[in-house]
DNA sequence: ACATTTGCCAACCATCTGGTTAAACCAAGT
DNA sequence: ACTTGGTTTAACCAGATGGTTGGCAAATGT
């Protein structure tokens, strides 16, 4: 670990990268005081329990995603431009935290009420300007017939699925994961066209 | 715990239930027994140890999966009928087993050399003849241009995803679970729409 | 009728795991 | 030099956890 950090960077540094490969079930204290390179005590001396640190773990994580989401979702450019960035934007961004989307997604199955936590912290992400946006748009003739709501998961599915699902598509492609990463990468536009070729009149 | 059934049977039942909902390393083997009604000796009496129930449990979820996939892929009709002919059967048949697609993901992101195994068994779904049959369908014009990949990928997303992620998307949406419950009903049509709107010329 | 196998259980065991404690260390202030 | 405060460590603890054992009782075979 690098020595300029301090102790309690260094041990979310660790706690972040355990817990997100292992989960919180998987995840052992040990691991992640050795991979910070500290005593197991220090843990408690910075975040009282496992289950503060991981929460700790969690809130940055989702810090993290939700700007992308309200970036898409509070604009005022066209959905056309909102789908075409976002896809773009948000592979990229997901490149880089390959991690992320299967962390908070299985960790929100394993206690679904953690959302809440999540909604009381503000610039959580919500739908309603996107819903009337296409609402508008479907009704100047801009889009075909399409409700927000369903638009709305038919981008998050087809940009954050290939992610979550990795090991498995992998498979049923039978592609190495080179060859994958290319094929992932190619979905920067090649989302956004089958998007805007379904939607657009 | 029924009564006609035969222990062997009650343990697998019950691993299923808790392996799914808790994971591998969330499952307790105590909440097995206690859930099939029986002791924990039991377990280890018929099938040798954690491991080895839980593999038992995984292959036979896979084994659900696999055929539902393998019907998209290696049947003769044309690409426009498999798309909706999957969506709809997909989504009927996971509404029955919701916890399924999620059990699998999670537990293949944690060891992702699970795979191999699953390839060994036979009727592992591939898509090399999905493939082709995309090529030919776009050299006639029956299709635009689109790579089967790609294509495959695209399906997965959308008819899987919804389930995978459901809190996360129960809480952007902001809806409650029946209407959310409601909402993917209705992507039986609307998934398979979106799609066929995409591609078709 | 007797022996053997099979199914089942209560109690037990070794190890692991999150968490605690008491003492040591160390830099800054006086 | 001495105190003070935060920081760090080794050793420890109680409870949980996967797994084992020895014995018992009901089938099953002979």
């Amino acid at each position: 670990m690098a020595k300029d950090k301090n102790t309690e960077e260094k041990i979310l540094s660790a706690a972040k990268t355990v817990f997100q490969s292992k989960g919180m079930d998987g995840a052992r204290m040990q691991a992640i005081a050795d991979k910070a390179g500290i005593n197991k005590a220090m843990l408690h001396y910075y975040y009282r329990s496992k289950q503060l640190l991981f929460e700790t773990v969690f809130k940055n994580a989702f810090a993290l995603l939700a700007p992308q989401l309200n970036a898409v979702l509070n604009d005022d450019s066209s959905i056309e431009d909102k789908v075409k960035n976002f896809t773009s934007n948000y592979i990229s961004f997901i490149i880089k935290h390959p991690y992320l989307p299967n962390f908070i997604i299985q960790e929100l199955n394993r206690n679904p009420d953690f959302i809440i936590k999540l909604q009381e912290i503000g610039s959580f992400p919500t739908i309603e300007k996107f819903k009337k946006q296409v609402e508008i748009e479907v009704s100047k003739g801009i889009l075909k017939p399409i409700k927000g709501e369903q638009l709305f998961i038919h981008i998050l599915s087809l940009n954050i699925f290939p992610f979550v699902a990795a090991p498995l598509i992998k498979a049923f492609v039978n592609v190495d994961s080179k060859t994958y990463e290319q094929m992932v990468n190619d979905r920067k536009t090649e989302v956004s066209d089958f998007i805007i070729n379904s939607i657009k009149i």
